[in-house]
DNA sequence: TATGAATGAGTTTTCATTCAT
DNA sequence: AATGAATGAAAACTCATTCAT
């Protein structure tokens, strides 16, 4: 953690960055219809070439861009989930869900180009790895807050919830409506979770 | 209603048909980005040429085939809710969303490849169609069962029901979790939503 | 000649003639570039099936259009030939470039078509009969009008005479500029040509 | 002036180089109909994304390749008309004509193509360049060989002569007459056209 | 390492032509 | 005879990927 890095991975570093960047930046003009290898890098200012020295090919492009975007969520959201554990469940909730839209938002033009333009092929679920995160934390969450729930049941409000989470998150994110106010959306979102979670 | 057809307009018919199912059937096997009018046709085994002749390009099969299956869904999820209206609330909404699932299940893997595959431009709901269908009824259902809410609370939790209910369904239809029932998940899905609808 | 004609010719006469007119309407209207067999049958209002009973191939009906639009120009240019042989050297190739022109100016959109929008193939002249007519023409008028020319001469006087004859009267139908008096041109051209094929 | 060139621009030169003379090679086997930019890429020995590399489309090749071949003929023609304006009337048209003969005769192959082949849409007139530049030189000719003429009569005579001196100069060039001589030919032409231009 | 010209398989689409009805 | 649905070869053009420099 916190290693020195040689001239040369720093160079490297510097390229990838570029090209991730440049990627998000065509995604966003030109939808992923208009993503191709040669824009990519022309938008980099950097040769075809180079982009494929760097990656695989333009899937792994693409594949490396929603990590990256997804460990910077994933960040902020694991920080979230320390904070949440010492409240009470229902705060806990509305916790991570603004933490999430907060953190949708700031990266609002690469997860929209990701959410609307990328296909997904085959994992049908936009974020998977801050599906995963959020998942851990719902198990956990849920062992405290509802252990009076049979497994089954427990494993039944998890998998639901976790949709519901993040499909509304990205919502709110995303697409928030006119005329209604997004806090309150958080609001009504965590008071959802919290009945359908641990009620009886 | 219950009129005939000319041996002629049965042909067409029945080629638009074929085309449509190879459409959907390349579309589940190769994903959007494998979707050719070559091998739609040869799917199809039709000339690319017949293809032509009942699309005007590329783009119109997959709208129709969007068209077509988004119909069949709006067909079972108007008559859940035209019977829903009778029911206590609950019970309506979740009349509703089971009738939805088993709709989507039954499209299978026209929904998923849609869903999965083809990247969703600036629209990022799938089915439009089914999600304003869905407003109308929860609208509607809102002012009747709800009537204590305020406007704008009505709004904010429309809203946020819709966006549950769609990628619920979804979900439950298209990634069902391994061990748990599917029945079961409806239920919850209902309770959830009746909470945030129609709870103070 | 002047025979009588059975139905089934007279059906055909009139299918060839229907099939040859959309031509020339198509393209006038799509230019060469946009004539298709299938287009010219919709035209017609007659299937593409008979549309290939009455004519071998696409260059078959274009072959057959430039024939016909031919014979029309061609027996004006006759009756002018027949006239002429009796009028003085210059009011004879002034009574055929006359002819010429208003017979091509008859034919405007057919002619125009043809020159602007067919490819020629391998003859580079628009309008092989019309010149070979023409060749004949000139051939017994220079026997009679300048029989001091040795033969090779004549020859290349004929040849020069042809082309100048051909392409003005093509320009003054089709491209009559602006401000010039058509019939000064005619009478030009006449000089010009009776100066070319008769002086010493 | 005897620039060097980078080894870059001698292969983008060289490439363009080869196409254009792939063009002219299929344009005169095949025919404009036949021109295709699978057949030119194969023709030139090079990929058909290369000759995307170099060319627009399939337009800009033959523009490129109409715009070269005129660029010669007028180098000469330029030269010509320069030397022609010391010479006698007589002499100047013969000498501006025998050089166009030359340079039409030296581009033999692309320029039958290009009048035979390539349809010509709304200008009936080849090499329009050529034209114009003519068209300037017949002007200035004939302001200063014939400056009694009126206004009209000097347009009609110009717009005369220019489409005789171009179709005559065509008709050598591209089909010439067996047994006729050439130097003969353009002798009779610069007589007629000396006589039409400035005669009374 | 970086470059970018070159590749060529693959894409969408058209249209002359055929043939079962 | 007439129809017009069906065909499929071929056209124009794109773009992920390679490789010589």
């Amino acid at each position: 953690m916190g290693g020195r890095r040689s001239p040369a991975q720093d160079r490297s570093r510097a390229m990838v960055d570029r090209l991730l960047q440049a990627t998000t930046r065509v995604l966003a003009e030109r939808g992923y219809a208009g993503l191709s290898t040669n824009r990519v890098a022309a938008a980099a200012g950097v040769s075809v070439g180079s982009l494929y020295r760097y990656f695989d090919d333009k899937d792994d492009l693409v594949r490396e861009l929603r990590v990256r975007s997804t460990a910077d969520i994933l960040g902020d959201l694991t920080a979230a989930m320390s904070a949440a554990v010492a409240l009470p469940t229902r705060d806990a909730i509305h916790q991570v869900l603004a933490t999430l839209v907060a953190a949708l938002q700031r990266h609002r033009p690469l997860t929209s180009a990701l959410v609307n333009e990328v296909p997904l092929g085959a994992q049908s679920n936009v974020l998977p790895e801050v599906e995963q995160q959020l998942a851990q934390f719902t198990r956990m969450f849920v062992a405290v807050h509802a252990p009076h729930l049979a497994p089954a049941e427990a494993e039944a409000r998890i998998y639901l919830a976790l949709g519901v989470a993040l499909s509304t998150c990205l919502r709110i994110a995303l697409e928030p409506p006119a005329g209604v106010d997004e806090g309150r959306l958080v609001d009504l979102a965590a008071d959802l979770l919290h009945a359908g979670l641990v009620l009886p």
